[in-house]
DNA sequence: CGCGGGGTTGAGCGCCATCAATTGGAGTGG
DNA sequence: CCACTCCAATTGATGGCGCTCAACCCCGCG
């Protein structure tokens, strides 16, 4: 998942298309924590989440880190680089997983119709990569942890009452690694829009939006 | 391009091997400042770079600019979203362009020689894109001009003696909108290696590498 | 020679990182 | 049920990197 405010999310269909034929795999389960999959793996399964939720992440040997994208249902993860794993692949919950044998994708000697729906899936992961790049590149630390609540609204929100909820499956830090900033930041931040009442806190990972529409606009006008 | 440093930039292969088949079109050509497409266009062809440069950009409403890629000779362009292109497409300088009709590249209906070559650049992408998410999150303004001037001379670089010589096709706004800084910063910065001897410059756009080795130190590790 | 646009350099400040202390909440054992 | 532990989250204080605003330089061009 990035931070797109347009994302329609189609990633779905792949799986709803794709669960009636007889190319996928056995679902696989990674307790929360675990890792799926690590940065030079050879990649001969991808996969698409089913439930749960994981993180893509990057190293530099500093240790600095960044956040590649959050996985959540519906979420195809593991694109290969010349044959191996880019990114580490961890379960931020218990997570299953439909794996898909990669070398049948990549060639096209499988199913058409599951290849033609992980060549959409690949565009559509390049067109929402181009917009997390606005947000990482020229986006203030409140445009970013606004833009990101919004989405996951969108995305994982339910209605509770006139208002959307989102349980956050990652940590500050995770946040924090996602959007380029660090946990004092998104805590702040968060902690500010709750004194404006744009959303409320039960416990720190779930979140009531009060007020999408100002939520709104901070992620994309607000400057400060 | 993507500021990448174990960029093997294996377009070039797509390119090689595909010159000889049928399935291209006749070459285009774009005189420098000239868009090659829109963000919005539809998308029927998509390119490959032959000779000169261009820029793949988004822009925010209030004016704000991020520069997604820049496309050197080799690299394909116009991955599109939906059917329709997700940035603008303009010219650096005058431009030669390959294209491909996407329909054929999109179902495989196609040479599947072209196919396999045009999944492969889109992995290439995805994977390009995510080493840039670490620069653009994590790194700071000497690392960000760092790598990226690095990138350029291993990617575009000519020997001259005993050095490495760049030709800039792009202007100081272009990189900060790049790398996500301001203009005056990448001028600053650039001044900076230039007084440490990292680099020399003739005129604004002729860089010449002195000391690769710093520059790559500087890259990596520099945090201030 | 005047003009204009890109590039460079300077001064000052503000956003966000850093360092540090405190709070809170979940899990554990007595 | 409470005390204790541990780590995430919050909050505070301070400083610095990079942005902002502004002046100046450089150079191509009419």
């Amino acid at each position: 998942m990035y931070v797109t405010i347009s994302n329609e999310h189609k990633d779905q269909a792949f799986y709803e298309q794709t669960t009636e034929t007889i190319s996928h795999l056995r679902p696989i389960r990674a307790a929360c924590g675990k890792h799926v999959f690590r940065e030079g793996d050879k990649v001969d399964r991808i996969y698409v989440v089913v439930s749960g939720a994981v993180r893509l992440t990057r190293l530099l040997e500093d240790g600095r880190r960044q956040i590649i994208a959050f996985g959540f249902p519906g979420d195809m993860v593991g694109f290969p680089s010349h044959g191996r794993h880019h990114t580490d692949c961890e379960a931020l919950t218990t997570v299953q997983l439909e794996p898909y044998r990669f070398s049948s994708l990549e060639n096209g000697t499988g199913d058409p119709v599951l290849h033609k729906a992980f060549v959409q899936a690949a565009l559509r992961e390049i067109a929402a990569m181009q917009d997390h790049f606005v947000m990482l590149g020229r986006k203030s630390a409140t445009e970013k942890v606004a833009s990101f609540l919004e989405t996951m609204a969108q995305r994982l929100g339910e209605p509770v009452g006139n208002y959307r909820q989102i349980s956050l499956s990652m940590s500050r830090a995770d946040i924090a690694d996602f959007l380029g900033l660090t946990t004092e930041t998104v805590s702040r931040t968060i902690s500010l829009f709750r004194k404006r009442q744009v959303i409320a806190l039960y416990g720190a990972h779930t979140v009531v939006v009060l007020r999408p529409d100002a939520l709104h606009a901070i992620a994309n006008r607000d400057r400060g």
